[in-house]
DNA sequence: AAACCGTGGAC
DNA sequence: TGTCCAAGGTT
């Protein structure tokens, strides 16, 4: 219902009228009281913790971050905490939880707050933003959690909602219909209002309707407190709003990977910037060209790079993990050393099986790391 | 703009 | 069992 403004061309128009919107905030509010979630880092006003939390759950489930973040604040407490921690035991901490350059942008945005900002967080969104690993949605989400900035918040639960409320039909991704939900929700979070709650409160209020409520799939708008100014409840087009981009096809990949054994150590070899898992420790593992050997491909790409020899025993387990658009099949071997010259690179290190635990591994270098324990407890006199 | 970066839970 | 999806950011 775009209607004719009688303001001034200097003013653009807003999407919804001030006494729709308080009307729309009120009950929201009156919502969140009874219905908002309680979540582990909210009601603490510690900046700190909103922003481990923030990173935590960017494109990651509440469920999945959880045990994370408990974990993680019992580690690093503080700011100064964790930009004294060495990267590696950041990534330790990570290992698991995915998209691990947030655990890098985490330790270098810890420093330079450190070094640049005196220890604090700024409470200005463009401040915020210029720190590593925090874009627009984060240092909007800062801002408004822990210093009740009226700073606007577009994420998944948001985006979804606002689109809904509008009755956006376009494709989400479009930098004109993000445009529109970026000024939507700056329109909603400095519209002031009678009630006590700050953008804070209501940005989160926001976000959990979205989250428990406006879901992608099946929304429950029988309990929901804004069907009144929903345009998508109203022209019955929640179940095709908002709409999305088809997603890529997945491929089939086969890897091979190998624990080489020599006097109680195993060679682990740390990935490097510019692979998958960069900074993670992992097994020697390589991409299987078609109709290629795996035993081969092993063989020749271990002699290539580490100058080793190997007897390189049959296959024992094997791994199936999703990554992105691919589909691995991990195939998994031990071998022994014949010949060669010791490794001399920073990426190759010999470790002892009890010190596996030390090491930030991929999900499937953990796994098959837990594999070879097990499988020494099972033959201790290999 | 579009591709890349991970993982596990829900259905 | 396969598909969808999550409190996005960077290049």
């Amino acid at each position: 219902m775009p209607r004719i403004s009688s303001r001034s061309a200097a003013s653009s128009a807003t999407e919804w009228s001030l006494q729709k919107r308080r009307a729309f905030l009120a009950a929201l509010i009156e919502w969140n009281a009874e219905h908002g979630r309680h979540l582990p880092w909210r009601a603490c006003g510690d900046p700190y913790r909103v922003w481990i939390s923030e990173i935590m759950l960017q494109q990651t489930t509440v469920t999945a971050v959880i045990p994370y973040f408990e974990r993680f604040l019992a580690a690093f407490p503080t700011l100064p905490a964790l930009a004294a921690a060495e990267e590696s035991q950041v990534l330790r901490l990570w290992e698991g939880l995915g998209y691990y350059s947030r655990a890098r942008n985490l330790h270098a945005a810890a420093q330079k707050l450190m070094t640049e900002h005196d220890g604090r967080f700024p409470r200005e969104v463009a401040a915020l933003q210029a720190l590593p690993g925090i874009g627009r949605y984060t240092a909007g989400a800062i801002a408004s959690f822990a210093f009740n900035e009226p700073a606007a918040i577009v994420e998944a639960n948001t985006q979804r909602l606002y689109a809904r409320l509008l009755g956006e039909p376009r494709d989400l991704k479009t930098t004109a219909v993000q445009q529109r939900l970026w000024n939507f929700a700056a329109e909603l979070v400095t519209t002031k209002t009678t009630e006590p709650q700050g953008p804070g409160e209501i940005n989160q209020a926001l976000m959990d309707l979205g989250a428990t409520l406006c879901t992608p799939t099946s929304p429950d708008c029988a309990h929901c407190p804004a069907t009144r100014y929903c345009l998508a409840y109203e022209t019955e087009q929640q179940n095709i709003i908002p709409r999305l981009p088809p997603r890529p096809q997945l491929t089939d990949v086969i890897d091979v990977t190998v624990a080489i054994e020599q006097q109680g150590c195993y060679l682990l070899r740390q990935r490097q910037p510019g692979e998958r898992w960069a900074g993670l420790w992992d097994f020697p593992r390589y991409t299987v060209p078609t109709d290629a050997d795996p035993i081969d491909v092993l063989r020749q790409q271990v002699h290539e790079q580490c100058g080793l020899d190997l007897m390189i025993g049959p296959q024992v387990t094997q791994f199936k993990h999703g990554v992105t658009r691919y589909r691995i099949t991990l195939l998994c071997h031990t071998a022994t050393v014949t010949t060669g010259t010791i490794v001399e690179s920073e990426a190759f290190r010999w470790v002892l099986s009890e010190d596996f635990e030390n090491y930030a591994l991929s999900v499937t270098g953990r796994k098959f790391a837990d594999w070879l324990i097990a499988a020494r407890e099972r033959f201790p006199f290999d």
